[in-house]
DNA sequence: CTGAAAGCGCTTACAG
DNA sequence: CTGAAAGCGCTTACAG
């Protein structure tokens, strides 16, 4: 076909506002150009984490021109080019996405033979937990989530592995459990004074905002009373 | 069909994991169950507000069994049961929306004839205006973007009509203009100072957080020596 | 190289 | 009431 023809073509297209329809294309293809994230259970579309997350998808898949879907809840998904699954904890029943001939990804691990990825869970909170050991911290608590899922038990061996590498005696009374959330840190900030630290490691950020709450109601200063570090 | 046909039909589907496939549907339907979001120019994925909006859109059409596809720019969208452009400014091309047979909503008011949905831009800041007054402080400073976009102009209505309320006197001198972010507050600080305000009131967030930045860096105490309001 | 035909997986109007 | 046929808007294999 000539240039001219096409140049032709195009222009035509462009007067018409033709606009080829993508579900047409996806039915004769086998292909939707669509990646779905489904967002599971707990996970709420406010939360600010799975929000970070989901605006690097976005972007990524945008630029390499997939479209993007989301939804709630899994049961709900339809066809598309592969699913990405967030907010899935141990006990959901992962057989449904074995069954399916769509490509998933899981965020976050499972202690399932699924496809996944995630973060170094352990390496952050050892990361976090030597730094202040490194800056002369002596009495370092932990509080982590009261929840059975891989990352939490991760993030807790981080912690002792740091304590561990630098000869420091592990305690569990310096070790706190408590809900995901800023009043969750909040409400075992009392608790955790009473092992008297000079700092505080948090399993995550929410738990870190509650401490940092619970510090200034109390008016202890961070950092000059007490060292307060969050990871996510 | 009698129940139990039925029944069993629901079984063998379960059974063989049928699943309608939506892209079918869609062209015989000729609707999609998709609500297109796009995100315009200037506005990105990691924006918090464009976040915050995002996720309520997301949980609300999903409730409404829609799904909603996320993408950049304009001019690749395809079809769709309807479209929320976000991030639009006053001198982007609204004619294309136009031409389109796809309901559209802009998110933000422009001076162009097309439908929309926004805030009381004017009504917000001047009820946090209003509020600074009703609470004694004498001195206050308007930052808002250096911008021409119809919620900017909005919202320093909002300052002014607050200000004539009260009937206090209304000087240029003490609104000042920055870029919306974090450093753009930070940057115009000093620069505030100069006409030593008691309470500054902000035009966005970020440039709020931006101002309470500058003053910790002054020891300047917030709310003590300051009162900061921000409004989004 | 061009153009008509078949088929993707559904829904719905229609014939029997 | 049931079942076969047509058609949604594309792509691609195939006939000419």
């Amino acid at each position: 076909m000539n240039k001219d023809l096409l140049v032709k073509i195009y222009e035509e297209m462009e007067r018409l506002n033709y606009r080829p329809n993508p579900a047409a294309r996806a039915l004769v293809n086998h292909k939707t150009g669509i990646i779905q994230v489904v967002i599971y259970n707990k996970l709420s579309a406010k939360d600010i984490y799975f929000i970070c997350l989901m605006s690097s998808v976005i972007e990524y898949l945008s630029k390499n021109n997939y479209s993007i879907i989301v939804k709630h809840g899994y049961d709900k998904f339809s066809n598309c080019d592969g699913m990405i699954i967030m907010g899935l904890s141990q006990g959901d029943d992962i057989a449904m996405f074995k069954k399916i001939d769509i490509p998933t990804v899981l965020f976050g691990k499972t202690e399932q033979n699924v496809d996944y990825v995630d973060i170094n869970n352990s390496q952050g909170m050892y990361l976090a937990t030597n730094y202040l050991i490194q800056n002369k911290y002596k009495n370092i608590a932990f509080v982590t989530i009261d929840d059975n899922e891989p990352f939490c038990k991760e993030r807790l061996n981080g912690y002792f592995k740091a304590l561990k590498y630098n000869k420091i005696p592990i305690k569990k009374e310096k070790v706190f459990l408590t809900n995901n959330s800023i009043e969750g840190g909040q409400s075992i900030f009392n608790k955790i004074l009473e092992c008297a630290p000079d700092a505080i490691v948090c399993s995550t950020d929410l738990i870190a905002l509650g401490i940092i709450e619970g510090a200034k109601r109390k008016d202890i200063n961070i950092p000059k009373d007490l060292a307060v570090i969050g990871f996510d």
